[in-house]
DNA sequence: GGTTTTCGCTACGATGCTGTAGCGTTTCCT
DNA sequence: AGGAAACGCTACAGCATCGTAGCGAAAACC
């Protein structure tokens, strides 16, 4: 139920997990983050999460004490992960990945919260120390692919792996989040060309 | 005043600048983006604005008929744009012209407001489309160039130019927005290294 | 089966924002 | 200098939201 992320670790979760708390707990979460999506970081009020999810305000109220704790446990639930197999073929790891990171970018539910977790970091230092776990724990399945290419020797060591990760994924980001473009089918397969002509 | 933007265009501009409505507009507006740049999108609500800039609440809605109308204004205020010189060395162009982006993304003011108008953007398909357009009218600089160069037959035919666009620009947004990491001096050079490696 | 906890509901005061109206004053235009 | 336009100010109704309080019902625990 809560991720990895350092996210606030107040409630009474260690020994008794009361069922119903269980249940208005992910309710309000399920239904906060799919206001986020759809109406963005202002239209997050709790009076709107408690109509949606079908829990009451004050219940709302008993388990989170503020709006912004309510949203930051909201941003780091249960975050599907893409995954980097990890074969003899580099060229062949890269290019699933990033593929599959390229269609999630275009349909999956955690990049509609995205825009408003970016909104949100810009101006709350706590929001920034969420999402910058955040991002982290996501990058790490192509960081530990790119550390076995290193160790294999499939890179050369004179390549810096911060700026291999934001070529890598970068443009994806940007074309999704930036210049608001379509997926490019071979944009992905192109970014692994161009890394392992110049750094193979 | 107004930017290239297609933002709406209803005030009696043309022919009569009355230095009043000149003054007043001017001063909401950059109030706007400041409000927007430290509290974000929920945060520029008109009384806001009306308190920071010392303009009359009703003297605004005299001038812009909602609070989007004012925001929209006021995303596509005045941008300042990065520059590509075309010498006849590429490379050094290139450079150039990504450095100072990469110093522009980590000072300047407008890149503050990106997040706002991300955000906006991803739900309301005004903010879209002046978003879109904002970003377009600023690549164009650097479209210039990369065009010339195919053009000069510095870059080999078979290259796309998004993504061309997407791999030399987009790392630089993804550290700035996405993963909140500081600058790194060399990714400019680097990316540019890699391209004309690539492509060249 | 009895106790404890959580729940939903209603109500509330306080606050802030929207967008409009009226009025007197300042500033511009010619 | 005189008319027109924009201004600032105050006030207002309407609405949404916050966060809290009290009560009875439902569910969980032992």
């Amino acid at each position: 139920m809560r991720e990895s992320a350092p996210a606030a670790q107040k409630g009474p979760d260690p020994s008794a997990p009361d069922p119903r708390v269980v249940r208005s707990r992910t309710s309000v979460i399920v239904a906060t983050r799919a206001i986020l999506r759809e109406s963005g970081f202002s239209g997050a009020t709790i009076e709107a999460v408690s109509v949606r999810s079908g829990v009451a305000k004050t219940t709302i109220y008993r388990q989170w004490k503020d709006r912004n704790e309510l949203l930051l446990d909201a941003f780091s639930f249960n975050m599907a992960m893409v995954i980097f197999p990890a074969t003899h073929d580099l060229r062949a790891d890269l290019c699933l990945g990033l593929n599959m990171l390229c269609r999630e970018l275009y349909s999956s539910e955690w990049v509609g919260l995205m825009p408003a977790m970016i909104e949100a970091s810009e101006r709350d230092p706590e929001f920034l120390a969420m999402s910058r776990s955040l991002i982290d724990s996501r990058r790490k399945p192509l960081k530990d692919r790119l550390q076995l290419a290193f160790r294999r020797g499939e890179l050369s060591d004179d390549t810096d792996m911060e700026t291999l990760l934001a070529v890598l994924t970068g443009p994806l980001f940007y074309r999704r989040l930036v210049a608001h473009q379509p997926m490019k089918r071979t944009l992905a397969d192109d970014l692994v060309d161009l890394v392992l002509r110049g750094a193979a």
